[in-house]
RNA sequence: GCACCCGUAGCUCAGCUGGAUAGAGCGCUGCCCUCCGAAGGCAGAGGCCACACGUUCGAAUCGUGUCGGGUGCACCA
C-alpha cells in the first residue's frame, strides 16, 4: 500500500467530480497534481498542490479552487482536518487509524512491503562492473559493482524485469599483455627467471596462473615462439581471471545473470552487421577528423578512417570505428554489443561506467539511439571516485609501494555489508570518502551502525517481550492505542517507504534508500528514548496485551528496515557486538 | 579550447516531476542513565543555497552567462 498515492487518487477523484459539477472546466490535465508530505510537519500530514497547478488552466483563483476542493476532501472518513494555506496548498491531517493501518499492512506484506508494480514488467538491462579480465578487482571497481547491484534490486522491487550483465573486454591488446605476463610466470614455474618487462603485469596473482599452465601443458610451451602459444595462453589466462573476478563479486554478494564476451563478437560478422546497420541509415563514411581544438597532440597527422556520424545523434564530433589500418577500434565491438542488447528486446538499457569514461557517454548513446531508431533509451550512470582514508589520513594506492587495495582486502577488513552500505551513502555522481576505520565506528556518525543498531534494539525488545505472536496475529490486533506523537511519527515514516521506493527507482538513485533508513532509524531511536521519561511508551509492558500492540509497531519498523536493507543488499543484524 | 559532473551551515553531505519558515550528522553550548542496550535522545547557536541576469503566481531546484573545483578529450581499451 502507498498512502500517498491513495490520497492522490482521492484528490483526483474529487477534482474530476468538480469538473462534472461544472466547478472546473472539463479536460484539465491532472498529471502535475501531487500529494506529498509537507516540508514542515506542522502543516499537517499531507499536502497537495492541486489548486495551484489547476489555477492557470482553469482560469480560476487558486484559493477559490482550494476552498472548494478542501470541503470535498474533508468529508472523507480518513481525514481529520483540512485547511488551505499559503498560495493555495491544501493541507490535511489524517486520523490516527490511518497510520495504524499502515502498521498492519506492513506486517501483512512482510518482505514485500513497498514492492511496486509501476515498472510493469519492462525489461531492463543493467550492465556494470565490466572490469578488464587482466587481474583481480580493486577498490575502484567496488563502488560500481555495489551501485549496479543495488540499482538492479531497486528496479526489480519496483516491477521491472532486470538482467544484470557483465561485458568482458577480452578482445583488445590488454589480454595479449596478460598472456605474455602469464607466460613469464609459466617459465618461472619451470624454474626459469621470469622477465617481466616494462608494460607487462607484475602482480603475483599471476603466479598461480603460471603454475596452472605448467599443470596443463607441462613444458611443451617452453622455448616456443609467441605466435605458437599466445592464443591458447590468452584464453586460458582470461578464463582464470574471470573465475577470480566472479569470486570477488561473490564476496560482495553480486551475481551476474549474463556474461558477454567482446572477443566472441569477432569473426562472426556481428560487428560488420552492426556497422552495416548504421551504414544503411547513412551514418557511416570515410573521412578525416579534425584535430581537437586548443590542444593538438604533438604527433598529430590526418588519417583517413571509417567514421560513425554520431553528431547526427547528439555527439560533439564523429567517432572512428576503424583504425587507419582497417582494424576495428574498441568502439566498434561495443556498438555491436549494444546492438545485440537492443535486439534481445530490452525496453531500457542502463550502463554503469567509471567517471573517467565520461567522454564515452555521448557516442554510446548516439549509437544506441541510431540502432534502435530512438526506441530504446540508454541511460549511463557515471560513478565518481572513491577517496580512501585510513584514520583521517588520505590513503594513496600504489602498486609499487604495495598499498594496492583489492576488493578482497576491503571485504576482509570491513565486511561486505558495511562496504555495500557505505558505498551507497552518496549519489553516484558525487565523490565518496571511504575511511577504513570510520566505517567500523560504532556511533551515530556511522550510518551503517546507526541503522543496524535500531534493528538490534528491535530484536532485543522482541526477545524480552516474549510475545509469541506471529506477524499476521499482530496485524489483526486493535492498534488504536498507538497514538502518541512519537509513535505516530514513526508510523508516518514507515508509511513513506513505498513512496520512496518509487522515487528512488524512477531516478535510479539507491542512495535515497540509505538516507531513508537513517531517518527511519532516527525516528525509532527517538521513540525509544521517550520511554525514559514516559514508561507508557516502552515496548515491553506489564500487560501482555499492551505489549503485543507495541511489539506490532516494533516489528513493522523491523520489516521496513529489512526491506530497505534488502535493496542495498545488506543483511540486518540481530545483535550488536 | 571543447564536453560532462560538482559548488547548500566551520567540516562531510541530503533536499522527490519548481512550492510554504532550506534539513541531517560531525564540531560547539546546555540538559537526560535506580529506566526495554546512554553504542542513544532532547534543546540551542550556526545559511545572501558560488555569483549575475532570465522564465513565473512561486526558483537551491529550470534556462543563459561568469567564477571556482574535478574528469575526459584523435588509429588506448
Amino acid at each position: 500500500m502507498n498512502l500517498f498515492s491513495d490520497f492522490r487518487d482521492l484528490v483526483l477523484a474529487e477534482t474530476r467530480a468538480m469538473m462534472l459539477a461544472g466547478d472546473l472546466p472539463d479536460g484539465l490535465a491532472l498529471d502535475a497534481v501531487a500529494v506529498e508530505p509537507p516540508r514542515d510537519a506542522s502543516h499537517g500530514d499531507m499536502a497537495t498542490n492541486a489548486a495551484m497547478v489547476l489555477a492557470k488552466p482553469s482560469g480560476k483563483a487558486p484559493r477559490a479552487i482550494a476552498d472548494m476542493l478542501a470541503r470535498r476532501i474533508a468529508s472523507d472518513p480518513r481525514i481529520a482536518g483540512v485547511e488551505v494555506a499559503g498560495p493555495g496548498f491544501i493541507n490535511f491531517r489524517l486520523k490516527p487509524h490511518v497510520w495504524q493501518s499502515v502498521v498492519a499492512a506492513t506486517l501483512r506484506d512482510g518482505p514485500d512491503f513497498g514492492r511496486a508494480t509501476y515498472g510493469a514488467g519492462a525489461k531492463v538491462n543493467v550492465e556494470f562492473v565490466s572490469a578488464n579480465p587482466t587481474g583481480p578487482m580493486h577498490v575502484g571497481h567496488v563502488r560500481g559493482a555495489v551501485f549496479g547491484d543495488a540499482l538492479a534490486r531497486l528496479l526489480a522491487f519496483s516491477g521491472h524485469e532486470v538482467t544484470r550483465e557483465y561485458y568482458i573486454n577480452d578482445g583488445g591488446a590488454q589480454v595479449d599483455v596478460l598472456a605474455r605476463s602469464a607466460y613469464e610466470r609459466y617459465r618461472e614455474a619451470h624454474g626459469q627467471t621470469p622477465n617481466i618487462a616494462e608494460g607487462l603485469y607484475p602482480g603475483d596473482y599471476l603466479v598461480p596462473v603460471g603454475q596452472a599452465m605448467r599443470d596443463r601443458w607441462g613444458d611443451s610451451l617452453i622455448d616456443r615462439s609467441e605466435d605458437e602459444w599466445l592464443p591458447q595462453v590468452r584464453e586460458f589466462a582470461t578464463g582464470m581471471m574471470m573465475a577470480m573476478i566472479r569470486d570477488d563479486l561473490a564476496l560482495l554478494g553480486v551475481e551476474m545473470d549474463v556474461y558477454s564476451s567482446e572477443k566472441a563478437l569477432y569473426g562472426t560478422g556481428r560487428i560488420e552487421a552492426a556497422i552495416d546497420a548504421l551504414r544503411a541509415r547513412g551514418l557511416i563514411y570515410e573521412g578525416v577528423l579534425d584535430p581537437p581544438r586548443g590542444k593538438t597532440p604533438e604527433d598529430w597527422e590526418p588519417r583517413q578512417q571509417t567514421l560513425f556520424r554520431s553528431t547526427a545523434h547528439g555527439d560533439d564530433v564523429d567517432r572512428p570505428v576503424q583504425k587507419s589500418d582497417g582494424a576495428w577500434t574498441y568502439f566498434a565491438p561495443d556498438i555491436a554489443y549494444h546492438f545485440d542488447k537492443v535486439q534481445r528486446g530490452f525496453d531500457q538499457l542502463i550502463d554503469i561506467f567509471g567517471a573517467d569514461h565520461g567522454g564515452y557517454v555521448k557516442r554510446m548513446k548516439a549509437a544506441v539511439s541510431a540502432l534502435s531508431e530512438g526506441r530504446v533509451p540508454l541511460e549511463i550512470k557515471l560513478i565518481q571516485l572513491v577517496r580512501l582514508w585510513k584514520a583521517g589520513e588520505p590513503f594513496k594506492m600504489s602498486k609499487r609501494a604495495g598499498t594496492f587495495v583489492t576488493l578482497c582486502d576491503v571485504v576482509e577488513q570491513v565486511g561486505a555489508d558495511v562496504t555495500r552500505f557505505v558505498m551507497l551513502t552518496r549519489k553516484n555522481d558525487a565523490p565518496l570518502d571511504f575511511d577504513f576505520e570510520k566505517v567500523l565506528e560504532q556511533s551515530k556518525d556511522n550510518p551503517v551502525f546507526y541503522v543496524q543498531y535500531a534493528n538490534a534494539r528491535i530484536n532485543s525488545v522482541l526477545r524480552k517481550a516474549k510475545v509469541a505472536a506471529d506477524d499476521a496475529t499482530l496485524a489483526a490486533l486493535d492498534l488504536s492505542t498507538l497514538d502518541d506523537p512519537a509513535e505516530i511519527a514513526l508510523m508516518q515514516k514507515i508509511a513513506e517507504w513505498p513512496r520512496l521506493v518509487e522515487i528512488a527507482a524512477r531516478g535510479g538513485e539507491p542512495h535515497r534508500v540509505a538516507f531513508y533508513l537513517y531517518d527511519l532509524a532516527s525516528d525509532f531511536h527517538a521513540l525509544w528514548n521517550r520511554g525514559h521519561d514516559d514508561p507508557s511508551l516502552r515496548f515491553v509492558q506489564d500487560d501482555p496485551q499492551v505489549t503485543a500492540v507495541k511489539i506490532a509497531l516494533a516489528r513493522a519498523t523491523g520489516v521496513a528496515i529489512s526491506a530497505g536493507l534488502a535493496i542495498l543488499g545488506v543483511a540486518p543484524v540481530e545483535e550488536m557486538r
